[in-house]
DNA sequence: TATGAATGAGTGTTCATTCAT
DNA sequence: AATGAATGAACACTCATTCAT
């Protein structure tokens, strides 16, 4: 009686739930702030169901930024065609990259959130997970560094530390464009602008770097 | 005995002990996880002192945040010389003011952690105290477009949007920049270092676009 | 080892265990002083199910207001006929309620206590709860004089304000006895003799008062 | 400068103040509620100032209940002419002393309040010194059927046991009514009305009992 | 006479987590 | 597969009270 009583519903199922739920209530509230009570009532469960499952709220909060850095990461990959091993000029490779990055951070704001504004700031051990996702893509971004250098036949003309502290810069200027973009509730820019955007603002840069042209101050 | 009892202090300097010591504490733990206990000892003092000045939490995580604000934002107006209305070529500017960012955030990284870390993602009412700061900053960076376009002699090339989003990548690179400086346990770069390499990242770009001229997808 | 451990028990039960041991504590104590600890420990649980069911220390109190209130009221309907709309002489009517009412104080005293002497000093807004049940009482007085003065063929002789002032008097002094009684340790008197005393002491001034007799100060 | 600090004011004085400021205090908060810091605050002292006077907000307290005590019971004294040993009819008697307290209870309705709603309701060692209050009222009232009787030529009629608790009927319901008038905001009965409806609806059966005749149920 | 500075002890409330079914 | 019943530990906040001046 009555249409309360949801199927049972096989693990698999029943945990993607439970992360959904979880995912959207860490974005909303913050870990902290967010309760298993709260969680378990979105999902549709009760609490000792997500006990079961997930093992304690660390463990849940882990397995979201587990699922949603998988996600977004192999978004990035398959687009700047790192899985299939395809050769692109590099300019191309990172449009690539950053058309699906903002993509999928528009498609999925709440998984967006929560690796960046969650995550990120609850000290160790998420950081550190989130530490490894950025770290991904900033390889990414260092790889393409490298391999643009090649093209340029001026390889070695930046010095590791640069390298580092550019990827760093590229990327955070993503995340802020995404959270911006995001954010924007009406006239919201459209992925593709956003990375036209960030492409002229750092391509022109960046070819330079690789030629050894660097900004100087003025006297 | 022990240097345990601290003498009575006039109410204006305890207070400022304890904002420092609140802003440890919060820059260590996040504002939920920081305890007004953990605060109050490591000021030296009862944890009734910290309510009688500060009266709550969320006024003492108000007060912290307002307290960096000024600081980190009178340090970037000064270095602009917007203070003192001085004239200064637009890159010339921008360089100031990174300058000044990233030093003052190098000096003052647990407050740069409270404004950037925890202010920015716990939700309402702080969420709004660091969007003012931000707006600030982009206000200023937005500034220094217009003027470097009247420069250039070529007002009006870019839409309010994207000179919107531009400032909005330049200060999350900014930004990105000063976590991963103040990260490198070992050899961490100079403030002028990192200004130098975001300088050579940005500059090209935004001169290019002011004249008009930007990255397309080729093909 | 020990009864300490008691068993799984059903809700129900358990809030009225709870509100048993709230309306001890709250009569012994006062509402302020009484501790949600001791309320706790005296139920036999822990505080965290107290606030399960019962939310919060003031709608705890709520909780045995109205119970207490709605255990005493429905005593005194059913002893003086309105339930079962009997028809019965004014006098005889109010003798039953006011032996329904020594009976009912006199057999849960704590009750008594809490609605006496407790809620109706916290201010709001338990005072309302506690006008409510008083209002109650005054509204059978003032229909039952209303009724005697049909008796007696003399309507309209009272202003209704004199009839409320009446009716306070009347349930003051019902109050005061049952107190008096409650408190007297040994040889207490029954709720009989009590309501007897307190007939012969009021009903001569009451039927006097209905013909129009009163008390005028000589000279 | 500045009409601020009051200037040095005997103890004498002081006090008074602050048990004037008290005594509203406990009256609208009650005991627990009202905080020493109000207190202090509406005396215009600082608390180490009271604590100096007062020694604790216990013996605050007693000392508010103190003199309230004492300007009630001895206004009464006075109109019922216990002080100076006049002789009265007791029905003359039982007016003035009727219409001295619904005169003070209006007067001071505070220090009322603190008496009957404050004092009698925080347990030892509070309800003891208004129980002693109360008894000195009961006793006035006893003495005065005593006398009655004495009058009537019919002593020995009433019970020992059966006097008291009609005079604690008399003066609950006494109390109950000085309540009920300053409870009405618009419209409240003057003392003297209020005494009288009270003697019109008591003194007749006060006089059937000193004259043995009583009220029984019907059959 | 009078006070700003300071605290120990306690209160109501919440939350992640487990047990028995 | 799933849950109602139950708790230990912590946290924000308050208050009566004292000390140093």
């Amino acid at each position: 009686m009555g249409a309360k009583e949801r199927k049972r519903v096989p693990r698999a199922v029943r945990e993607q739930e439970m992360l959904d739920a979880a995912v959207e209530s860490f974005a909303r509230h913050g870990y902290r702030a967010a309760s298993m009570d709260d969680i378990a009532e979105a999902a549709g469960v009760s609490k000792p169901l997500v006990y079961q499952y997930l093992h304690s709220k660390e463990e849940l909060f882990t397995a979201c930024v587990r699922r949603e850095s998988a996600t977004l990461i192999s978004a990035i990959r398959e687009a700047t065609g790192l899985e299939a091993g395809q050769v692109m000029p590099a300019d191309r490779q990172l449009w690539n990259g950053l058309c699906a990055f903002f993509a999928h951070t528009a498609a999925h704001p709440h998984g967006w959130a929560v690796l960046h504004q969650q995550a990120r700031t609850q000290g160790e051990p998420f950081a550190t997970q989130v530490a490894v996702l950025r770290a991904e893509m900033v390889e990414v971004v260092t790889r393409l560094i490298g391999s643009a250098a090649q093209d340029a036949g001026c390889d070695g003309a930046l010095a590791a530390r640069e390298v580092s502290g550019l990827a760093h810069a590229l990327v955070g200027s993503a995340e802020s464009m995404a959270e911006w973009a995001n954010s924007r509730q009406s006239d919201p820019p459209s992925p593709k602008e956003t990375a036209a955007t960030l492409m002229s603002l750092c391509w022109p840069g960046l070819e330079n770097l690789l030629n050894g042209v660097r900004w100087k101050p003025t006297r």
